[in-house]
DNA sequence: TCTGGGGTCCTAGGACCC
DNA sequence: TCTGGGGTCCTAGGACCC
């Protein structure tokens, strides 16, 4: 029997407010809000809070007085907590079928063909029902479903259960009956895919609903967006574009970027926090055991106020594949004094480094008594032959005093190289000074 | 006064090489 | 020295996502 595609996307509701309430169960029932990073933005609401008109992505100090008057109650984010309850969730839905794509911290798309009894329409949505019980009895977190032969759909039919009282979070798209209306009720700006920008131009042509998007002409727009536009429309139309991603992909780039609470406009200040940023960067690429072979230092004025944004960035490569800290620091100031101009007042800056590889795990080390240059060298060359084809990058020379090894020093190759006795040369220019 | 942070992919244009 | 097409790589910018 030929596979079919039956996405199931399961999206847990005002997720990092679900959290909070499910270590305080008082919250239910209130109007609950989560706060971005810095405190700045509100990025999770509960059921009671858009009913109240609290927006989403809205600065708290606009919202402040409409929260005040519902008594609600304010949360900084806390993305250890999150972390850890999106994990119970995808343990959860992994009970059900071991083919899970963790979309997101909220989101996660499952391949249920196979997984329920009959596999017609009906049995769908049991199983959809099933799997939304689970989750909600074994971690708290209440979630709805979407299921399709797309991942643009199931994000249709996810749409459609949390706004319908009837379908008691779960839609099933498989069954095309209800297709037409659900499409219907989706605005073209709703879809996975469309943003602000095509949404515009899509309207200004009389689009409006998914329904309109889905008989649209493909290679008009293809020509006038792009290929990312021409794969929703196909997906909309139940040719699946987006295959189901069972393993991650490995990260390309990683980022470290602050928003400043006054305007900055002096270069020290700019340099100490691109350090700064660059500092935490490494600590995160090491963590994951990753090296970087570039890095981007970035710079942004104020994106509210009325006058044009000024944003400049330089890339900079790296000498060699690294996550040294020293080395990022350099390079990051060295990249930051070529797009610094005195005059503007920054709002924001940041690192993102790129070109990320696993960093190679290779180490040889062994210390002998240093009395002797001969037999030093003879040690090395022994460690040398035991590399092989590796290059090296760190040499550091030990002494043995008083019982306990000590470094002499610990310097760096400044490039990639085979050779010992650059290193050394290097180490013991280092120690004679 | 106060407006998040961290990602991916696509496209167009230029440099360079064969 | 001029000619041309085609390929790759890099960069900057735009668009989208959560």
């Amino acid at each position: 029997m030929r596979r079919r595609n039956i996405f199931a996307l399961v999206d847990c509701n005002n997720f990092y407010v679900s959290c909070e309430r499910v270590f305080d169960p008082k919250l239910t029932g209130r109007v609950v809000v989560v706060l971005s990073n810095n405190d700045g933005c509100i990025i999770s609401r509960s059921a009671e809070a858009k009913a109240a008109g609290v927006k989403m992505g809205a600065p708290l100090f606009q919202a402040q007085a409409l929260l005040d008057a519902h008594d609600a109650a304010i949360f900084s984010s806390n993305y250890a907590l999150y972390g850890d309850m999106s994990r119970r969730v995808a343990e959860t839905l992994e009970a059900f079928t071991p083919e899970v794509e963790l979309y997101s911290i909220d989101e996660a798309f499952l391949n249920l063909d196979g997984c329920s009894g009959g596999g017609g329409a009906e049995s769908l949505s049991d199983t959809g029902r099933k799997i939304r019980a689970t989750v909600e009895r074994w971690t708290g977190i209440p979630v709805c479903i979407g299921i399709a032969e797309t991942k643009t759909l199931a994000k249709v039919a996810v749409a459609v259960a949390k706004h319908s009282q009837k379908a008691r979070g779960v839609v099933n798209l498989v069954d095309p009956t209800y297709l037409k209306q659900a499409l219907e009720r989706v605005k073209v700006e709703d879809v996975w895919g469309i943003g602000p920008n095509y949404a515009r131009r899509l309207k200004a042509a009389g689009i409006k609903t998914a329904l309109d998007l889905r008989a649209t002409d493909v290679p008009l727009w293809r020509r006038r967006a792009s290929v990312m536009l021409e794969r929703v429309i196909y997906e909309l139309r139940g040719v699946s574009c987006l295959p189901l991603e069972l393993c991650p992909p490995p990260r390309r780039s990683l980022t470290v970027s602050r928003s400043f609470g006054a305007p900055v406009e002096s270069l020290a200040d700019l340099r100490e926090a691109v350090a700064f940023y660059a500092t935490r960067a490494g600590e995160k690429l090491r963590r994951r055991n990753l090296v970087a072979n570039a890095l981007v230092v970035f710079l942004s004025t104020n994106r509210f106020a009325d006058a044009p944004v000024y944003a400049p960035s330089a890339t900079v490569s790296l000498p060699c594949a690294t996550s040294y800290t020293a080395d990022l620091i350099r390079c990051a100031h060295h990249a930051l004094d070529k797009i610094y101009s005195a005059g503007h007042r920054f709002k924001k800056a940041g690192v993102m480094l790129v070109g990320l590889v696993p960093a190679a795990p290779v180490q040889q080390s062994m210390f002998v008594s240093t009395e002797r240059a001969d037999r030093l060298m003879h040690a090395l060359d022994r460690i040398n032959a035991r590399m092989g084809s590796h290059t090296l990058r760190y040499g550091a020379l030990g002494l043995k005093q008083r019982g306990r090894w000590q470094a002499l020093c610990d310097r760096r190759s400044p490039r990639f190289t085979t050779r010992w006795d650059e290193l050394l040369t290097l180490n013991l220019r280092a120690t004679r000074g």
